[in-house]
DNA sequence: CTTCTTGTTACTGA
DNA sequence: ATCAGTAACAAGAA
């Protein structure tokens, strides 16, 4: 699923890609993937151009070139931005290729059954918006929206702020477990299912563990284990565990460098003597070695 | 058939 | 206020 990695190897992937290009037509396949007015944002899009893409979290913002306005995009569990330089495609009017056996085994041909949203550029060249799930969305905001949505969220593990710190405060005074707080946006952006899991792992904490519980060593264990994790997965080009590609449909590496999640049931490849254990924590489930994570 | 999967929000009750 | 738990969203895999 995209994390923080995942969605980072995608905007800097578009960044070189669709910057600057004119958008000359834009295809909804499922109307209900614009949030908000539709009308304004076909007004907005068309003839118009992303000027610059920015990430929080797992949030991408982008930049138009006209008008002071801004594109949220929110890719949730299943949602894929892939850029193609060519294919077959006319410009406009695109509509979705019939379901066949042939289609739906190669996932990878685009437009494909869960094509959502495609921008074409004047250049020839698409964006093609695919989810299949139907929980990912486009928004169209201004300055102001745009800032409401970026205060949502807590300290961005790439950003000057992630010091010890700021990452101490986010503990401070809570009786919620590790994971829990973890996986809140609101006080630390961009670490979901998966990262959550690995940092636990990596700091040698117990998930389930109450934060008011933590000792001072161990809180900064999970800060250091946070930007590691994050950053040696950006350099891997995110996980795949099942749908994510990044912007060029390409898988990323890092499910390889995983140590604990989806290990349910295999020995702990750190002590080699506990077996990875899976159960439901923060009402998700949560993967860990019961043996070395105290 | 049932159960599980995950990001986020909304809602309940403690 | 804070927290835990759960349903909802939707479409699949096992």
């Amino acid at each position: 699923m995209p994390e923080l990695p995942e969605v980072e190897t995608i905007r800097n992937g578009l960044q070189n890609k669709v910057v600057g290009k004119k958008i000359s037509a834009v295809d909804v396949l499922f109307p209900k993937i614009i949030q908000g007015d539709k009308k304004e944002f076909e007004i907005l899009v068309k003839n118009n151009f992303f000027e610059d893409i920015f990430r929080i979290g797992k949030l991408l913002i982008f930049k138009f070139g006209k008008g002071d306005k801004y594109l949220l995009a929110h890719l949730k569990m299943t949602g894929q931005l892939i850029y193609q330089e060519d294919g077959n495609i006319v410009v406009g009017g695109h509509k979705l290729p019939p379901v066949t056996a042939e289609t739906k085994k190669d996932f990878y041909d685009l437009p494909n059954k869960y094509t959502r949203l495609i921008f074409s550029f004047a250049d020839g060249s698409n964006l093609f918006f695919n989810d299949l799930r139907k929980f990912a969305y486009v928004k169209v905001v201004d300055k102001q929206e745009r800032d409401a949505a970026v205060a949502g969220y807590g300290i961005e593990p790439l950003s000057k702020e992630f010091t010890l710190v700021n990452f101490k405060k986010v503990f401070e005074g809570k009786k919620k477990n590790v994971k829990a707080v973890l996986l809140d946006q609101s006080l630390i952006a961009g670490i979901g299912n998966i990262y959550a899991d690995e940092i636990c792992f990596d700091a040698k904490v117990c998930p389930d563990r109450s934060v008011n519980s933590l000792s001072t060593q161990e809180i900064k264990a999970l800060y250091v284990s946070s930007e590691k994790i994050i950053k040696e997965a950006i350099k891997n080009k995110g996980t795949t565990f099942r749908d994510y590609v990044d912007a060029s449909g390409q898988k990323g590496k890092h499910i390889d460098f995983l140590k604990v999640y989806n290990r349910k049931g295999e020995k702990c490849l750190r002590c080699k003597k506990g077996i990875i254990k899976k159960s439901k924590i923060a009402g998700r489930g949560t993967s860990y070695c019961e043996e070395c994570q105290k």
